[in-house]
DNA sequence: CTTGACCTTCCCATCATGGGAAACCCTATC
DNA sequence: GATAGGGTTTCCCATGATGGGAAGGTCAAG
């Protein structure tokens, strides 16, 4: 199997496979005579656990962990959960985030008379000094 | 008053101070004789300004529209409005991903022993086969 | 005049991904 | 056997927003 064909079975794009054989994420693959890599059952079954992470929002990194978790027969199901758990708590903080920010904007736009006049809350909040946003380092001297 | 105490004033760091200017996010600042940034408390306004569309989440392509708008007297609130709405839009969307994750994610995990046995579904789920995710291209020729 | 804090530009790195160029290879058709 | 088209290789560049750091110039206080 050429790259392509890996890439169209596994859905990781053929420059990410050249890409993660690059950074060790994927084990370099054999290469024919020409120079192509060839990829079998085995390597796309690899991808596709890449895919699939990727799809779950886990870095790279954590996919590392994963995969030599996965090819490791004596690991515990313990470590696996913690990174798992890990990453949902770090969607969940960026999650908040969002949604402080969707709060915020609501309130905004709802205040916003939304018509052809200039007067915009949106804009005064913005723009408005008086938060002091830099403060933490320019306070009383 | 010199970039650095622009950056404190406004919360946004020398570094991205300079950034901006480059990428004509905000105009370039006067120059002493030294070649120094100089700054004044209108130039700071601009760049808290800034400062509080990225903390809510703004790219900075939006930001640049929003500059625009505020220094527009005949703006139309209804424009400003609607690029907030966008972002909400946007925001939403990726919380709603995220948010999907997070709960396969905790489902995989609920199901997971949680000791120093190797069984996991949350490997088990990544490194299934039967997903076919990259099936789009790879169906029926 | 020295010292320390500040400023300048320039380059590099992140993270995951894509675009594109130049060169090479393979297969099918004529 | 020649040619065309599509696949592959490596290499370089770009994204977006941010930080780190080096080499060198400047300013203000002592």
């Amino acid at each position: 199997m050429n790259i392509g064909d890996a890439a169209r079975a596994s859905g990781v794009s053929a420059k990410m496979i050249r890409y993660y054989e690059t950074t060790g994420l994927i084990p370099a693959a054999a290469r024919t005579g020409a120079g192509y890599r060839s990829y079998g059952e085995r390597e796309v079954q690899i991808l596709r656990f890449v895919r699939r992470a990727r799809d779950l929002g886990f870095p790279v990194v954590t996919i590392r962990e994963l995969l030599a978790l996965w090819g490791d027969r004596a690991r515990h199901s313990a470590d696996v959960k913690r990174l798992a758990l890990d990453h949902v708590d770090a969607l969940e903080r960026k999650i908040d985030e969002m949604q402080a920010m969707a709060v915020t904007l609501r309130h905004l736009s709802e205040a916003c008379c939304d018509d052809d006049r200039p007067d915009c809350p949106i804009l005064e909040d913005l723009g408005r000094s008086a938060g002091r946003q830099g403060a933490k380092a320019a306070g009383p001297i």
